[in-house]
DNA sequence: ACACCCATGTAACGGGTTACATGATTCA
DNA sequence: TGAATCATGTAACCCGTTACATGGGTGT
């Protein structure tokens, strides 16, 4: 996920400074992406201020340096909602969180959206799961050079394949349990709105 | 994981081409990291060339290019084993794998070191979920801009919280899972050479 | 006293992405 | 005939990392 559209759905909920974001993204959103350098903010920042996807206004302060205090301009949320509207691909790995990118805006999505998301994601892991399952996982013919313990190698190889099958199983599950949660609390919104 | 390191690895198995490589990388190392262009691999095989980490042959063909065949210097198994065995620091995201970048070659440690990679990854991550489970997760004081539905937002967000924790929780299930059973294939090997 | 937090940045470097370049072979 | 695969690369760009620069306030 870029940077910048990470900054630009961040100040849909409040205006922030650099230094704010950095702290959220040290804590909250440490998990959705690397970390993110201070250097590096700022740059970012700056080039989306010339781009005119944010504003800022000045808090000037005696011997600190002064507060820039950033807001999203009206051409910065549609940039955002162009991303967050743009058709989904799901990436090959479903640790890179392309669809977790998306949903932690989903307060921006209608409920159908939403659904739509995850169902795609959904089908593209149950087909990865298909095609990557039960495929040769074979190690080339090897010429191991003298520190290699050849023995070993489908052993560990083993393991770490299991680990990423039960891992990838795991997901789809949770997938499928939210699918089935937000669909149902739909359901519910509705006639509670019916029997008004 | 830095490709050249992957590159380093890949060729204590058999020497390659450059192409070679870009294939499994597509496919079985796929799972390991985001995908590797030709561009940066070629160019990152000449850099590892000059440096004597890898030498290559050259077997002439007549109309196509040239292939390039690269094999592993000492100078490069050096480097690798040095990467391989030098301290681990688990990253904070699991996800980026850096366990699963040293598991990848285990079959070139020791079971000894194997598990203490594995426990110490276990290790973090317990203290990780000890410190963020049950942190609070209320996206400071909103101020929502007229695109966010307010009522959504905490709603979705213990959504991905439950995801993140329960998908850490399988993970760390999977690291006690395989501390168990390579610690008993160890005690049988053993015990296979004591009734020798 | 010393360390850490606050708050801003610039410059150089490194690595990954995209675009450009070439051209034969194989398969549908 | 057209698309995919084989097989090499260079150049420009973008984004992320590391190092450098400044300096007051707060807590132990």
């Amino acid at each position: 996920m870029k940077l910048e559209i990470l900054i630009l759905g961040l100040l849909n909920f409040k205006p922030l400074t650099g230094y704010d974001m950095k702290k959220w993204l040290d804590t909250e959103g440490r998990f959705m992406r690397p970390q993110t350098h201070l250097s590096q903010l700022y740059r970012t920042l700056k080039k989306m201020a010339e781009e005119g996807w944010v504003t800022f206004e000045v808090e000037e302060r005696d011997v600190q340096p002064d507060l820039k205090i950033y807001t999203i301009t009206p051409v910065g949320q549609q940039v955002f909602l162009n991303w967050l509207q743009s058709p989904f691909t799901p990436s090959f790995r479903y640790q890179d969180g392309a669809l977790l990118h998306r949903l932690f805006f989903a307060s921006m999505l209608n409920s159908d959206q939403v659904l739509d998301l995850i169902r795609s994601e959904l089908a593209y892991r149950k087909e990865q799961i298909a095609t990557y399952r039960h495929r040769d996982r074979t190690i080339y013919e090897m010429q191991p050079t003298n520190i290699v313990d050849e023995d070993k190698v489908p052993y560990y190889l083993e393991l770490i394949h299991e680990g990423g099958a039960s891992s990838i199983d795991h997901y789809v599950g949770w997938l499928e349990g939210i699918i089935e949660r937000i669909e149902s609390d739909l359901v519910d919104t509705e006639n509670a709105v019916e029997t008004t």
